[in-house]
DNA sequence: TAAGCGTGGCA
DNA sequence: TTGCCAAGCTT
């Protein structure tokens, strides 16, 4: 089996790229889906889309974009918003930092750009949250310039195209790819182009059992042609979340819940939860162990019983979660911008991630029937 | 370059 | 059940 290596890329004929361009936008034209994000080239829109998508599919991203773009319809009603409504709208989404760096790209632009979306490849890329692949995503797109948009989805289709055998986790084989795609790029229409390849790479060059059959580009197919198009691409394995112990307490004064806000850096930074600590092998037991953290907070707290456990999978860590209920003296207010004394359901402001939604559910039915604050907690 | 950063769907 | 995957970016 011939492999292509880094140093040896395949030239590409003239005859191969006026092929791909042609069945691929046939194709495409034919084929692609009607996505919210596709209505028009607003900048603003294509941008909110460019993000929300990074690493989440096209499911589970329309409806937060619909409710999203209800919310903040233009640019400049994003960036007049508070940051906390803004993490708000995207409670559930995940990679929570996307929310935070949008908001303050918008205020960038608003402030730097007068409100337009920068069309120079050194300015947009400047903005926070702003990768070559959104950048290139926006300017083809939005500007119709010809610039590359390579994401996971591209990757796949062009080492196949190409039978590749470079690996799609490595930042350099993403740049690689970069150098072939602008090459296959029409002037004509290249913010379709580049939403083709990466409609053919969601629609029928899956990464588990291409579609082949249906492909409109098979003809000019490297790996078909071998048929290794299931070998391809390679990609290095990712190392399995690490298994943690952790502790939410669940703490209550008689009327209200104690909540704490997660430190402005690392995982769910600055969000809303239950107060958390995870294991520390020097410390006693995990209830011990937060007990002394509220205690260092000024809330001394009588820790009982566990009121459940959970578990919970990030990309990588593995939370399992044992919640401990705990009584506070009535009275405590707050001595800490972190903590936040709320009435059960009066938190609808705040912003949860969906570790702490799964644990305050899973006190609410455990506590049904038998009484006490919740029924009300959503 | 590699690790950190969420979540849900699916085989 | 477990592992892999999905329109990546930051540090």
């Amino acid at each position: 089996m011939s492999r292509t290596s880094t140093s040896n890329l395949p030239r590409l004929e003239s005859g191969w790229v006026e092929a791909i361009q042609r069945n691929l936008l046939a194709w495409y034209d034919q084929n692609k889906r009607d996505l919210p994000w596709r209505i028009n080239q607003d900048p603003y829109r294509i941008w909110v889309s460019e993000i929300m998508l990074q690493q989440t599919r096209v499911d589970t991203v329309i409806p937060y974009y619909e409710r999203f773009m209800e919310r903040f319809p233009t640019l400049g009603d994003l960036a007049g918003a508070d940051e906390d409504e803004v993490v708000k709208a995207w409670e559930g989404l995940g990679y929570y930092s996307r929310a935070r760096h949008l908001h303050a790209a918008v205020r960038e632009v608003t402030a730097s750009y007068d409100g337009e979306v920068p069309q120079q490849w050194e300015e947009i890329s400047r903005l926070k949250g702003v990768g070559a692949y959104t950048a290139g995503a926006i300017l083809s797109i939005a500007y119709d310039q010809r610039v590359p948009a390579v994401d996971g989805n591209v990757m796949r289709v062009f080492s196949r195209w190409l039978a590749l055998w470079d690996d799609v986790a490595k930042v350099s084989t993403r740049k690689r790819i970069e150098t072939l795609a602008i090459q296959v790029i029409p002037a004509d229409r290249p913010g379709d182009f580049n939403q083709a390849l990466m409609e053919l790479g969601a629609l029928i060059c899956s990464p588990l059992a291409p579609r082949c059959d249906h492909c409109p580009v098979r003809d000019e197919c490297h790996a078909r042609q071998r048929g290794i198009q299931a070998e391809l691409p390679v990609k290095s394995k990712a190392k399995p979340p690490v298994p943690v112990a952790v502790t939410f307490g669940w703490i209550t004064d008689g009327s209200r819940i104690l909540l704490e806000k997660r430190p402005p850096e690392g995982l769910l930074a600055g969000m809303w939860g239950l107060p958390t600590v995870e294991n520390n092998p020097n410390e006693k037991t995990l209830g011990e162990t937060l007990q002394q953290a509220l205690e260092k907070e000024g809330f001394p707290v009588e820790l009982g019983a566990s009121l459940g456990e959970l578990e919970h999978v990030f990309s990588h860590r593995r939370w399992r979660v044992t919640i401990v209920e705990g009584d506070a003296e009535s009275g405590m207010e707050m001595l800490s911008d972190r903590y936040q004394w709320v009435q059960p359901g009066k938190w609808d402001r705040l912003a949860f991630p969906n570790v702490y939604h799964k644990a305050i559910r899973l006190v609410s039915e455990k506590r049904e029937g038998i009484g006490g604050i919740q029924g009300r907690l959503f």
